[in-house]
DNA sequence: TGTACATCAGTGAACGCGCGTTCACTGATGTAC
DNA sequence: TGTACATCAGTGAACGCGCGTTCACTGATGTAC
């Protein structure tokens, strides 16, 4: 009895007051914030709209971060995170990370479709390239690293792999970005394909020079 | 002696008064725009500051659009122009557009280094991408059909080249879009050079296919 | 050609609204005795 | 264990500022006679 009581209660008001519920609430204005910017760009994300997303009164979020900027720089690592973990999650649990499996999944229609749950490179990139705060740069910069290196193990190391990752990252940020651009259209789906068809092309060239 | 006064008091007060000058006016607001969204993004114009670069004064803007939202959807348009533009007057004069001339110009620091005077496919189709105006999707698609089509024929025509043209112009744009996150580091140009190689690639491989 | 009037490009003050930020306050949690 | 106090997460009103938009006005251009 007394336990659905206190459910109840937690559904009615769903903010705590305790030091530990202050760690949650601030994960999910990060977690919203991350999706938002990856939704709408970096520079959408409005606080009271925001604080609303995370069932908090616009007011709070300054217990929460410094500024406006300060938390747009901790939603783009949130971001980069959870869009590297999605893909993560998506390879088989043991054995090898393969390109196929790689490319499959990353240009996929349903990454195109919901870019607030997908990568932040493609997403952002763009905005990232002109933003002029240097921390924005620096995160993106050391996912990107991370994300080459993969993609070179991937592809069987070496020298000619690091080009050909380099060269399949290239061709999958273009083709989300203008599947995107096409999406509603034969098109879209098509950009895809061809993408895909064409990083398998370049591992099978870094291969083969090996 | 009259013409010189005539050219000082232009000097003084840029601004005219006629018919033909408010065409004038037009052509540099948006102009100004167009710049201002390459390099800043489509919600980066702000009226006052573009109607200042323009030597206007922000009231005046009403009397050449009717709404801010009109003003980016004409400024894609006039970026994607001169984007287009600025490619084009870099081709040989007479004889074929060739892969290379069109890569060489296309991913090079120069290009990289000045958004704002480049394409505006690269800078802006992150932007267009989750634009809700359909006015301005409709724009960039059929500017990107165009490209598509020049390349193709760049690449000799025919299905296969199609195919091509389309996976080479994913990996410009992620290439410009990445060099431009890694500007001032080395991999930018190495993105560059790599992304260069990799579509001349892919023009080989279209014509041996044939 | 010259004059008087109409047109209209551009000016700059003003308005309203949204948004980032601040702050006094509330009430639940945590703690000391 | 129970009570009194301190802490602090979250609330919501208020502030200031910038920005898109409007509008009455100015003065140069264009035109009719």
């Amino acid at each position: 009895m007394t336990i659905n009581i206190q459910i109840v209660k937690r559904g009615v008001d769903l903010v705590g007051h305790s030091r530990a519920e202050k760690i949650d609430s601030r994960e999910r204005i990060l977690d919203a914030a991350a999706r938002q910017i990856r939704q709408g760009g970096l520079e959408s994300v409005s606080i009271a709209e925001l604080m609303k997303a995370a069932n908090l009164t616009h007011g709070g979020f300054y217990g929460h971060f410094p500024s406006r900027a300060a938390l747009i720089a901790a939603a783009l690592e949130r971001a980069l995170e959870r869009g590297e973990a999605a893909f993560i999650a998506a390879q088989p649990a043991n054995g090898p990370v393969t390109v196929k499996s790689i490319v499959n999944r990353y240009l996929s229609p349903a990454h195109r479709d919901h870019p607030g749950e997908g990568c932040a490179v493609a997403a952002l990139a763009a905005d990232v390239g002109r933003a002029r705060d240097r921390t924005v740069r620096t995160h993106m910069i050391t996912r990107l690293d991370r994300s080459l290196e993969d993609m070179a193990e991937a592809m069987g190391n070496g020298p000619e792999a690091d080009e050909a990752a380099l060269a399949a990252w290239c061709a999958m940020i273009g083709a989300i970005t203008l599947s995107r651009v096409y999406s509603g259209t034969d098109r879209a789906d098509e950009i895809l394909k061809v993408a895909r068809q064409s990083v398998l092309d370049l591992e099978a060239r870094g291969r083969s020079a090996k």
